[in-house]
DNA sequence: AATTTTAAAAATTTTGAAAATATCTTCCAA
DNA sequence: TTGGAAGATATTTTCAAAATTTTTAAAATT
């Protein structure tokens, strides 16, 4: 199999976030690079970068492992989500122009079109990971005029391991779930819109809570 | 020149948070490796991990070089300092008990003596070392009890990179600096100890503002 | 003179294998 | 049984060279 270098660092973070791996397994490079015919040390390299981001533990001399999953990581990183994406949001609404209020409303557009598709319950194949991609772009562009790059950065950090936590624990994902955070966005837009931090800073922690 | 992995990786990080390294500068592992006897790939391997903590940049097919530093970037990580501190502390002021406070104590009275010391002006050889070293312990401390290791070792990362911010802005460390932010720390002692978050909180962003 | 093309040099990434290190098994003694 | 060597196995790390890509500098074209 001929497969870039790019393309496995791709493919091993959406096997990480969808729980291919299941959380603490083992990350083995000589395991690995059969999968994708190149060396082990390739490997290495890209789980090396991955660990950056969370998705991997990396621990010298004992090698690379899918980030483990717990109660109590589940609640850190809800909580840090919280915290940055609050403080994220105050300062795109303080910044943030009308472009910010386009580019937000067209995000949750978006988001909102496939939540309402699934919630129909017509869920077809791939739309978990086209919802997923939609969901990141509103949380992003929620805090993208913070004007804090390293906020910004850590936020995407957080938000794949918010993933990565979260696809392991199952739970109803069902229709269920999806009207209520229908909702739930629509206020964080709203909120947003209107300028009004705190009522921003509610919303997105009522969207959250029930992951703390 | 014999070195371990280990040591390389303390050598880089010291050098890059000391600005043995100016801003921006190419890291080269063909370059390096001479310096401490081994090949390229560990200094490789070496520069990824630390690009994780954000001492270094990394971009795919172009290299490494040592983290920018501009008035911008200052302020940001001062910034997101601020957030994690204040938050941090607030964390420990909840959950912390006496164990902390003592821990707490002990980590301001080291600091402090060798801030005094400084402060007379008898400063000798290798003291900023010591000084930084038991600043961070301070801070650390300070927030290390808010149960939220995600927040703990984010602001880990942030910390290196706001010292290696800091020496590459020549300043007035001198005696003067020292006095101010003697009592700093002793207002971010008191308030911590009294529990008070907002108090505290005040006495953070005092203490950084000078940075923003 | 400014831009684009081309060729050479330099730097980065990848490889495959050897060396170092950790982990597991088996066996023996307490 | 328990605990601990000793050896066997597997994994991780390191290495030096090959392959790829970027950068630099010079030449050619507009």
């Amino acid at each position: 199999m001929r497969t870039t270098t790019p393309e496995i660092y791709e493919d091993l973070q959406r096997k990480l976030m969808t729980a291919s791996f299941s959380p603490g397994e083992k990350l083995k490079p000589s395991a690995l690079q059969g999968t994708y015919g190149c060396s082990a040390n390739t490997i290495r390299d890209v789980l090396l970068r991955l660990s950056k981001v969370g998705l991997v533990e990396f621990e010298m001399q004992r090698g690379f492992r899918a980030t483990r999953s717990s109660e109590e990581r589940r609640s850190d990183v809800t909580r840090f989500r919280i915290l940055l994406e609050q403080e994220g949001a105050r300062g795109s609404m303080r910044e943030g122009g009308v472009a910010w209020e386009a580019r937000l409303s067209a995000a949750h557009h978006q988001l909102s079109h496939i939540e309402k598709k699934i919630a129909r319950s017509d869920i077809a194949q791939g739309d978990m990971e086209l919802w997923s991609d939609a969901e990141f772009g509103f949380h992003q562009t929620l805090i993208a005029d913070c004007r804090s790059p390293l906020l910004i950065e850590t936020f995407g950090h957080i938000y794949v391991q918010f993933r990565q936590q979260m696809v392991s624990q199952e739970r109803d994902f069902g229709t269920n779930y999806f009207r209520a955070i229908i909702a739930e966005h629509q206020a964080i837009l709203e909120a947003a819109l209107a300028r009004d931090e705190d009522h921003c800073s509610r919303a997105i922690y009522e969207h959250l809570k029930r992951n703390l």
